[in-house]
DNA sequence: GAAGAAACTGGGAGCGCTTCCAGTCCTCGG
DNA sequence: CCGAGGACTGGAAGCGCTCCCAGTTTCTTC
């Protein structure tokens, strides 16, 4: 069995013929625009509804140059990450705000050199209005060929280098600094870090506000390991850190992944956790509330993230004023810290 | 800040002019055509290369009547059910399937009614060539409009209600087979089960496994409860079974999700597993390996379900002769079985 | 009642590409 | 040396829509 032969649909032509009009005022009646008389306005609204005549998507788009689409990529090397429910909740979020527009999501997963030059062409060839990018690592040549392209662009999630115009990002920098906060407050002094890749936005600005709240409490930073945003490495940091500062008294984990690993690590080495050690978090994905015990963390609003991001590219379209956004994180307490 | 003007990218008409040939000529050697003398095709692609060149991609989809682009709809009542990992899974393997074609991927979340009418106007509009749906549910009014827009759909698990020309389905009644089976090979006699939805194909089919195993099996079903594929749902079936078969010795469950439930409601009840009562679950997605004890459950190979699903559409865009596709299943041992 | 403004209308030129078709040019067998 | 057939070529007609513009009608206003 083979695909059947699409049913014709009506054109603008054939519908300005049948309410007796010219193709021009049948085209203004269907984009409202202004000097219609009533009766050409029935007359056509008659047509359209009886012969059920919707506008060809693509010859729109190349009479207004809009294709009426905007790309949501995702740029990262392993493509298993994008199976993190943190994607499918910024999809989530992202079709909520473009719910209420006409505009529609392509997605582009630019983790291969395949997909990357598929989404480069996308964006040379004018398949898509805008774009939103997401999970840049570091040094992305994304971002340069995106700036060339000329296609508006918001970035969910700051990349580490260039300075986008326009992106939105929650903010790692305060909610790290929240983190060490909580727990220079509990009385622990000694507090070490596991920090994500320094290559990555994200992975700085976390390091970043550990390091600023534990100046402004007036302490030494007491380790620091990099890991790389899975179980795994947050658990081989965990045991470096406690092989170099075998005395430390708290940990803040630049992401729950890591935190999930750190606290498996210290139950090995016998430290009880928070009495020997208190553990703090980052991201409240789900995974935070089943670690043993449950993990203090700073939540992220992820769907909001997504939300926000599609709303100000929507604002960039429409040609309207849009400046960065930051969006506020919070810290959850649970049994770790 | 708003918007920059986008660099004019050229077109073909430049190109041909610039390589001193007419635009036909010029078409013909972007598209492969024949009859393209060796002198034509040089001096355009020179042309092309000195120019950066790319096709417009709106201007072709006009022409050709193609636009490249297929949709993949999701259609469940709960937007948030999409941040299952079901979905990313499905995600990962649809857009590996995409990555060797020039296809792109559009998401569509059709869980609004404004979330419908999107997709019924992305499809009248021609905006998509072909459509791929998932989560159906039983008479989901969907079906029909896809079938009246004469755009070429492919199913990704059959829908219970009409029985669509293309599909890509887990093998869900061979798989409740295996699991029942495997619980008769234990010797257990007294088997329970736990359904999804009867309203749903999955539901369906996997109680008819559930069936069909017992009767070769010689035995009597012991024991129905129909659960919602949720944990919640799970708990509450099992506690109905406790309460109408106390002297279950099994349960098969028609999802992971519900067989966590029911081991819990086990827990609470004070019957040990697999001792007192074997317990086999169906999906294998994570989390199966984190009850305790880990799930003894059916293997769904999901991405593949996506990867195919998208393949299949991709034969009938080429208009090859193609026909539904039923992928295996298989048995995973683990503790509760 | 005339002049000017405003409302409406349809023709037509695009948007950037594909594709049909009628020509032109070669080549080659008879 | 001629004609048939094939390989090329460019002109032109779309694909279905938007939008400018010149022309027509209607409404103001003094």
């Amino acid at each position: 069995m083979t695909a059947p032969a699409p049913r014709r649909q009506p054109t603008l032509d054939e519908v300005a013929e049948r309410a007796g009009v010219s193709r021009s005022a049948a085209s203004r009646v269907i984009n409202k625009a202004p000097h219609v008389s009533r009766a050409t306005r029935d007359a056509v609204e008659r047509a359209i509804k009886e012969m059920g005549y919707q506008p060809n998507r693509t010859a729109r788009a190349l009479a207004t140059r809009q294709t009426g689409i905007v790309a949501l990529a995702i740029s990262h090397d392993d493509p298993q990450l994008f199976a993190d429910p943190f994607f499918a909740q910024i999809i989530v979020g992202v079709s909520a705000a473009l719910e209420d527009t006409d505009l529609h999501l392509l997605l582009c997963l630019a983790s291969s050199s395949r997909g990357r030059s598929r989404l480069t062409n996308l964006l040379h060839t004018r398949g898509v209005d805008g774009l939103m990018l997401m999970a840049l690592h570091g040094d992305d040549p994304l971002t340069r060929i995106v700036a060339q392209s000329g296609i508006p662009a918001v970035y969910g999630g700051r990349p580490l280098r260039g300075d986008p115009q326009w992106y939105v990002d929650s903010d790692n920098v305060g909610g790290a600094r929240m983190a060490t906060e909580h727990l220079a407050g509990l009385g622990r002094t000694r507090i070490a870090t596991i920090t994500g890749q320094m290559s990555t936005g994200v992975g700085e600005a976390r390091y970043r506000g550990y390091r600023e709240a534990m100046i402004i409490a007036g302490l030494k930073p007491h380790g620091i390991a990099e890991g790389d945003f899975t179980e795994a490495g947050g658990a081989a940091a965990m045991r470096a850190l406690l092989l170099s500062h075998p005395d430390l008294d708290a940990v803040f984990s630049a992401s729950d992944n890591m935190a999930a690993g750190a606290l498996r690590a210290l139950a090995e080495a016998g430290r009880s956790v928070p009495a020997d050690v208190a553990v703090v978090g980052f991201d409240d994905l789900g995974i935070a509330e089943r670690t043993v015990p449950a993990l203090t963390t700073i939540h992220q609003p992820i769907q909001a993230l997504g939300r926000e991001t599609a709303r100000l590219l929507i604002t960039v379209l429409a040609g309207r004023e849009a400046t960065p956004l930051l969006l506020p994180t919070r810290l959850v307490r649970r049994g770790s810290a």
